[in-house]
DNA sequence: CGTGCAGTTGAGCAAATTCAACGCTTGTGG
DNA sequence: CCACAAGCGTTGAATTTGCTCAACTGCACG
């Protein structure tokens, strides 16, 4: 189910009550787009945006904070398929159910969109239609590099990990990393310990500062880059 | 950007040839529409069909034979992103260029399509939009699917792959390989030298066998779904 | 009949995991 | 206000997994 508890359920409702209007025009930025549809919602730390298998009915930004996406094996181990920071849309799916379950990483604003109003604008406006595709083509990249990021060795992952968030992050080089060594580790492939090791050589090796453990200053930028292989 | 610009490649010339046909009608599925728009060319064992960073101005689907895509990073290792087997679509990109290269594994009959006369047709036809979203998100789903893979242990990603050939390939329980342990290694993120020791151990347990390299026949489908994890 | 390529097998090694202990911070209840 | 438990992160030692390097087999092709 896409609604966990009755205070989040009125909300929902608030962005469908949206759904029938028109962006300005044609030229109208998905970005726009969607602040136009939508409708802010929280989240708490933890709390589920959507389960795996549930149908695909809303789309999401990332208002504020920040969500995981992820899918548990039978055996308990967890992977995770990406992080979403703000500004970043997630959720979106040709089929008709989500293949990922998300959650919030962090207390978290997040704009919900209903899905069939978004298709139905993208049907009458080929705008739209084309920043749909560019967003689906945004996804599959990075699900790309994702593969690349997992056959290379620990401390290439957590490298490029860094400089990934970095890229993303937009104050320079202090990154403020707002999930926990558990999320990295499961995003790399990896067990916390050795994400914690990889950060530490490379702190020693002054490539990064560790001022807390959720926050890292690039150091020395080309010798991450040269260590990412 | 819908429009691009000519083909680079001479022998492509012959795919545009049929470029302006139209479907028979607005239900026409995406598979009937591209036999229409385009022509089948031969590529030979380990010919390049389109290489990396090159302008996506065609799409692709596999008639006969079999095709992988891959990426090599900076040090020499490859990383294959997927194989196509006949019937299968691949180098459809939203964006300009192409992410991977693309190689014939074996002799092959290549459908080539060009992207702007279909990106044309599905600006009119709402189900040939529609079609291309559904073998875009496939696409994403199967990339999905790898990531999981890279995350498991040997013998569960050879197991996995196994079944994956398997359920790809139409005649039941024997599997045709049409690649090399070097490419299945390249896959699955492992060593030629551990793929060949998880098939032998496979085949020790009775779980397979392997009456040549290239042919397995699946003895106990449950016995490596139970390995897969 | 040799040559070369693809695949298998073995031994030793390196990388990452597992298991375990410990430090630091945070929040809670006496 | 302090004591203490819980959660998160780090560190160390032992273990396991998969890799590297090397030898060897089978097979196709000249």
């Amino acid at each position: 189910m896409l609604v966990h508890n009755a205070a989040q359920m009125g909300t929902v409702r608030q962005a469908e009550a949206h759904a029938g209007h028109r962006p300005q025009g044609g030229k109208a930025a998905l970005a726009g787009t969607m602040e136009m549809m939508g409708a802010a919602m929280p989240f708490s730390r933890n709390a589920e945006v959507y389960g795996e298998n549930e149908p695909a009915d809303y789309l999401y930004k990332v208002v504020s904070g920040a969500v995981r996406t992820y899918k548990v094996l039978a055996d308990g181990r967890r992977q995770i398929g990406a992080f979403y920071l703000p500004g970043d849309v997630f959720g979106l799916e040709a089929g008709e159910e989500h293949t990922f379950s998300a959650e919030a990483i962090a207390d978290s604003k997040i704009l919900v969109i209903k899905r069939s109003a978004l298709m139905a604008l993208a049907d009458r406006d080929n705008e739209v239609a084309r920043q749909l595709w560019a967003e689906a083509s945004r996804e599959l990249r990075c699900v790309q590099d994702h593969i690349l990021l997992l056959i290379k060795t620990a401390k290439e992952r957590v490298a490029a990990f860094l400089l990934e968030m970095a890229k993303r992050s937009t104050n320079g080089n202090a990154v403020e990393l707002p999930m926990s060594r558990q999320d990295i580790a499961d995003y790399l492939g990896l067990t916390i310990e050795t994400v914690s090791r990889m950060l530490t050589d490379l702190e020693n090796a002054a490539t990064i500062e560790l001022p807390t453990s959720r926050r890292v200053v690039l150091r020395n930028r080309s010798a991450l880059a040269r260590i990412c292989g």
